[in-house]
DNA sequence: ATACCTGTTTCCCG
DNA sequence: CCGGGAAACAGGTA
C-alpha cells in the first residue's frame, strides 16, 4: 500500500539503521528497480558509509549516507522496506540489502515498478529539492488546488488527484476516500467543481492525510474504521455513511469506488 | 487459464 | 508547444 502514509512508515523502518555503518551491500542486479542507477557505484561507495538521513516526501524517499551519498527510493506498486537480521539471506524479490551491525535494511519489490536512485553530492539531489509542496505542509493551500483544477479543467477529478505534481503521496485508495468524504463523483470534470465542493475537497484531503498518517503512518496498521477503505474492494461493499451498495468502475485509468447515493455528477 | 492490481513513464492523438 | 488518455512495465493473487 505504498501511498503517503505507508511510505512514511516504510521510511521509519529504515530509520532503525540511522547512525550505523553499512558493512556490506547485496544487490540483485537483474531487478528493474536499478534501471536508472549505476549498480557499481552502490558497491563502490556504500560499504563503510553511515546512514545519516532518512526522509519521506509523498511517495519519494531519500536516504543520506556519510561521504555525500544519496540513495533515493520509490516503492512503485509493490515495493517495501523492511528490517531483517544482520545475517539475513536475500529472498527472490529482494533488490537491495544493506547489512549493518544490528540489522539489515531490505528493499523488496516483486513487480519492480519501484526505483532506486543513487548519486554523490554535497547537496541533496536536485530531484528531491524540486518536489512539490507536501499535502500536510502549511503552504498547501486551497488556492493551490484551485489553480490545478482550472489548469486541468477537462480531466476527471479522480485522475487529477493522482497527479503527483499537485498531490504528492496521493494514491488510488486515498483519492477514493477523499472524494467519498467530499461527496464528489470521481468522474466529475475538475473544472466543473464549484467553490463549495472545492473547499470540501481541500478539507477532506487534509482529513484523509492526517487520519492515514495517524494510523497507517505511525503503526503500519489499517486506516480508521468507518473509512471507505474497508469496503472498497469487496463485491457487495457497503457505503459506511449511506448503507447503499458501492459502485466500482475505471475512471482516469484506475479502478475507482464510490457511493452512488452520496457522490453525484453535477 | 483469465483477469485483475494501493504507480509511473512513454507514446500517440488532437 | 500543451493536455488527455491508453499502453507498457512484471509478477503475484484470486
Amino acid at each position: 500500500m505504498p501511498e503517503l502514509a505507508e511510505v512514511a512508515h516504510a521510511c521509519a523502518r529504515w530509520k532503525t539503521g540511522l547512525n550505523q555503518r553499512v558493512q556490506a551491500v547485496l544487490i540483485n542486479p537483474r531487478s528493474r528497480v536499478f534501471r536508472e542507477c549505476q549498480i557499481n557505484s552502490l558497491y563502490e561507495n556504500l560499504p563503510k558509509s553511515t546512514l545519516r538521513y532518512a526522509q519521506a516526501h509523498g511517495k519519494q524517499m531519500l536516504f543520506g549516507f556519510s561521504g555525500n551519498l544519496w540513495l533515493g527510493a520509490h516503492l512503485g506498486m509493490t515495493g517495501s522496506l523492511d528490517i531483517q537480521a544482520t545475517e539475513y539471506a536475500p529472498s527472490k524479490h529482494d533488490a537491495l540489502v544493506l547489512r549493518q551491525p544490528r540489522q539489515s535494511l531490505v528493499f523488496r519489490d516483486p513487480r519492480q515498478f519501484g526505483r532506486i536512485r543513487f548519486e554523490k553530492g554535497k547537496e541533496k539531489p536536485e530531484w528531491w529539492k524540486s518536489l512539490p509542496v507536501p499535502m500536510l505542509h502549511l503552504d498547501f493551500r486551497a488556492e493551490l488546488i484551485r489553480s490545478a483544477l482550472k489548469r486541468h479543467a477537462k480531466r476527471p477529478i479522480k485522475a487529477l488527484l493522482l497527479d503527483q505534481r499537485y498531490f504528492p503521496g496521493m494514491g488510488n485508495w486515498m483519492a477514493d476516500e477523499v472524494l467519498w468524504r467530499a461527496r464528489i463523483h470521481p468522474a466529475c470534470k475538475s473544472g466543473d467543481l464549484e467553490e463549495g465542493l472545492r473547499l470540501a475537497l481541500f478539507r477532506q484531503i487534509l482529513f484523509v492525510c492526517r487520519g492515514a498518517m495517524r494510523t497507517v503512518g505511525s503503526h503500519g496498521g489499517d486506516p480508521p474504521s468507518g473509512w471507505l477503505f474497508h469496503q472498497r474492494w469487496k463485491d457487495g461493499g457497503i457505503c459506511p455513511k449511506s448503507n447503499c451498495l458501492l459502485v466500482r468502475d475505471t475512471i482516469g485509468g484506475r479502478t475507482s469506488c464510490w457511493s452512488p447515493a452520496l457522490q453525484v455528477m453535477n
